[in-house]
RNA sequence: CGGGAGGUAGUUCAGCCCGGUAGAAUACCUGGUUUGGGACCAGGGGGUCGCAGGUUCGAAUCCUGUCCUCCCGACCA
């Protein structure tokens, strides 16, 4: 056992390393904060980032790329959003190297190559795209403008974790301009439909969508909506984001349009995005002591057949079955990888690609073939079975559907285990210290209360859902009327 | 950024207190036997001891600085 991991008992942190380190995901780097996605973790990210493109493009937006760097001038116009992220910027404020005269061999800055205005690394790209959507905006024809970047953004924390919080990071990241406030809230609220339909489809995640309170919102935005997802360990994570900008940047940036009576307005914005985060979210919500469990819709490898035989005619035997069956699958569009690497035995295959979370592994031997079958292992529950080789492309198929679905329905119990009411204060704080989880209370609706229970419990607000139930209560700190329960967790 | 722990073979770690030939397991290479849950035997290769200074006849070991990682906290649109 050479690749041992923690379990969740034991140290939930090191067993969230443990995964994403020896499931092949990513590697610690030489540079503070910054994480190696390898090739098994980069598969997996091309597989959201393609499944995102599309439902991106189908619901009518275009992709584009804007620069990395974003001059300090323009960073600081719209205000609110310079000072959220002033705290955690990259700043490039030379742009030559010299020879060190004191330390041969070494480089130093050279004093003379001091650029006239400081480059900021965008920490988001709303200031360089508005600066440019100025140009590209004048009249109600030119709108809506939908675009979206896939990028890699920095933001300089000081505490990092890999995937949940890199200082680098990819996402994507929409920015539209429309000529109404309502149509521009009808953006923002169908890209959060499309986030929570694709973690839930795809990532096999239920997410509960809502609105952030005012402490908790983008810095800029008007409205910011989210989907929360739920952890193994009762800790909530922000699984994405979509603004309702109003017209702050338009303002900022002064982007005019002339609607159709020839009358000059700032236009409407919104922006959204999801980034590598969601690996981590996908990582801790599934997963057990054995390894990744990968939902089989976004996994880099769905079917994964290992051979088991004695000699090299046993194995020629195999081989002929296998490659027919590889050629099956992948004829309906399943990603197969047939292990017949001669290096590792059975037993060291099967605990390898458990811990990279493959969801059905088909073992074949001598016996197998004499019977007509094959042995089928599924990833989620461990359940192993012998199934005919007849029509094994459909039941493969359909075993995919069912784990996909088993993983949703298994995240949601959980979930909803966890999604408990509290009336009392004590019932609030021993909630959240043994059962853990979301917590419905009523709270008074003011800042200050919200920034009081945090310093308490370390408990934020997490969203107050959309389409709430109303009902009278009375917060849950301050004994004040309250009109609806909000969702409150500790968080990442 | 504060507190704690750590960095020695690809990996996990011992050695450090008390300075004196760089170690184990595992992985890797070769050959053979194996193969239905992380195989076994024999042989072999692999190290600027994170980096930079200092003390010393001599530093993985002592001292100073620095970089990086992990855990806890603060911060986190």
């Amino acid at each position: 056992m050479s690749k041992e991991i923690t379990s969740r008992e034991k140290d939930y942190s090191q067993w969230y390393n443990d995964l994403i380190l020896k499931g092949g995901l990513a590697d610690y780097s030489a540079v503070r904060g910054c994480m190696v996605i390898k090739p098994y973790g980069f598969a997996l990210w091309e597989n959201m980032r393609d499944v995102l493109d599309k439902m991106f493009k189908d619901t009518g937006h275009v992709n584009a790329y804007f620069p990395l760097f974003v001059p300090k001038s323009l960073f600081e116009a719209e205000e609110k959003n310079a000072e959220g992220f002033a705290k955690e910027c990259a700043i490039v404020t030379h742009y030559r190297l010299k020879n060190d005269p004191s330390a041969k061999g070494k480089l130093m800055v050279d004093p003379e190559a001091k650029l006239e205005e400081e480059l900021v690394v965008r920490p988001t790209s709303e200031a360089i795209i508005w600066n440019t959507y100025k140009g590209w905006i004048q009249s109600y024809r030119d709108l809506p403008l939908l675009i979206n970047q896939w990028a890699n953004v920095v933001r300089w924390e000081m505490r990092t974790r890999l995937f949940l919080r890199t200082a680098e990071f990819l996402w994507q990241e929409g920015h539209t301009a429309h000529a109404t406030k309502e149509e521009a809230i009808i953006e923002t609220e169908k890209m959060l439909d499309v986030y929570a339909d694709f973690v839930e489809n795809w990532m096999a995640l239920p997410v509960i969508k809502g609105i952030k309170t005012p402490n908790e919102r983008f810095a800029g935005a008007e409205e910011t909506y989210c989907i929360e997802a739920l952890m193994q360990d009762g800790k909530a994570l922000q699984a994405g984001t979509s603004h309702f900008l109003g017209q702050n940047f338009a303002k900022a940036f002064d982007v005019k349009f002339s609607d159709k009576n020839n009358k000059l307005d700032f236009v409407w914005a919104t922006s959204w995005g999801v980034s590598t985060r969601l690996i981590g979210g996908l990582v801790m919500a599934h997963s057990d002591d054995d390894g990744l469990i990968l939902p089989p819709k976004i996994a880099p490898v769905q079917v994964v057949i290992v051979p088991i035989f004695k000699s090299i005619e046993e194995k020629a035997l195999i081989d002929e079955k296998v490659n027919a069956l590889v050629h099956q699958l992948k004829a309906n569009n399943i990603r197969v990888k047939y292990d017949d690497n001669d290096n590792a035995r059975p037993g060291w295959k099967f605990a390898e690609y458990e811990m990279k979370g493959v969801p059905v592994r088909i073992a074949i031997g001598a016996r197998d073939l004499a019977n007509h079958v094959v042995e089928i292992a599924r990833r989620d529950t461990k359940e192993k079975q012998s199934v005919s080789l007849d029509g094994l492309d459909i039941y493969i198929q359909n075993l995919l559907e069912t784990v996909q679905q088993n993983m949703f329905n298994k995240a949601k119990a959980y979930r909803d285990e966890h999604c408990t009411n509290a009336d009392t204060w004590e019932d609030f704080v021993q909630l959240l210290d043994t059962k853990t989880g979301f917590i419905n209370a009523h709270w008074d609706g003011t800042p200050e209360t919200e920034e009081k229970i945090k310093e308490l419990t370390k408990a934020t607000i997490r969203c107050i859902p959309l389409h709430n139930k109303q009902e009278e209560g009375t917060c849950i700190l301050t004994g004040k009327p309250s009109k609806q329960r909000v969702l409150f967790a500790r968080a990442y």
